[in-house]
DNA sequence: GACCTAATTCTAACGAAATAGAATTAGGTC
DNA sequence: GACCTAATTCTATTTCGTTAGAATTAGGTC
């Protein structure tokens, strides 16, 4: 009758995954510092979400007690994969091409990102011609 | 202590606002059907998740009773606009062009779309030669 | 090995979100 | 005007997400 967990990170999930991509594997101790650089939360709180994250499987823990590490198991191309999966379904009625769109309609590109943008879907188009040292 | 009340619409309000974008201006029993086309749901849960979206100012009522009609008072884009922003400030630190990166590296947008995006970006990127019929 | 302290687990609080039954209100109809 | 029923309000339940204190465990140090 309530709400189901969601199976994708959620806000607070996000800011943890996103220390452990910058810094790998590393203790409860250096996360936190990390995570009070942008606001003020309590060592038993980022502990809480680790062992939460840990049953949904987004993290991994290396030994125990003090001298344990925590990684993510899962990587940013996967959990972005999720989540703007999750917005095209929700928003876009499922057409990723209208949040492409969106994007660039909406005037928060640069120029120069716009021309970026426009070499990536050159380079998307032609997936015959192999680039110079990729493989497939 | 708790999570704050998210700014913007939920996923249940977000199936509310596709059906009143979709219809316009109308009736509670118009949008319940048109939400049970997907899954099962009460007339008095729809009636309750409209009271709530009317206090945060989503839709707005026009008549009483019976004769009420439910719309609207935020449009697709800009519900989009604060949805995507939220993504991209979450996942890709703010950057909006990873996450068009991510859209046409992520192999989700056939040939036709690419071309299509490419169009896009094209006009986009003169903004200084007026479409014609375009002002400003 | 006693002690300090980082890490962990246990417990709990609380608002948000989702759901819907019961009770009430109000618009049409005959 | 009595009646039917759609719409609304009131109330309640459940789980999620976020937060953190208290208690416990375990790694180093002297």
């Amino acid at each position: 009758m309530a709400r189901p967990a969601s199976v994708h990170p959620t806000d607070g999930e996000l800011e943890i995954l996103h220390v452990l991509w910058d810094k790998g594997s590393t203790g409860l101790s250096v996360i936190c510092e990390a995570l009070r650089v942008e606001r003020d939360v309590a060592t038993t709180t980022v502990a809480t979400m680790l062992r939460i994250m840990l049953d949904k499987g987004l993290v991994k823990r290396q030994g125990a007690g003090r001298a344990a590490r925590w990684s993510a198991t899962v990587t940013h191309q996967s959990a972005a994969g999720g989540l703007v999966g999750k917005l095209v379904d929700h928003v876009f009625e499922g057409a990723a091409d209208r949040l492409a769109a969106h994007l660039v309609e909406g005037g928060q590109l640069s120029r120069q990102q716009l021309s970026q943008l426009r070499k990536l879907i050159d380079q998307q188009s032609r997936p015959v011609r192999a680039k110079k040292g990729a493989q497939r």
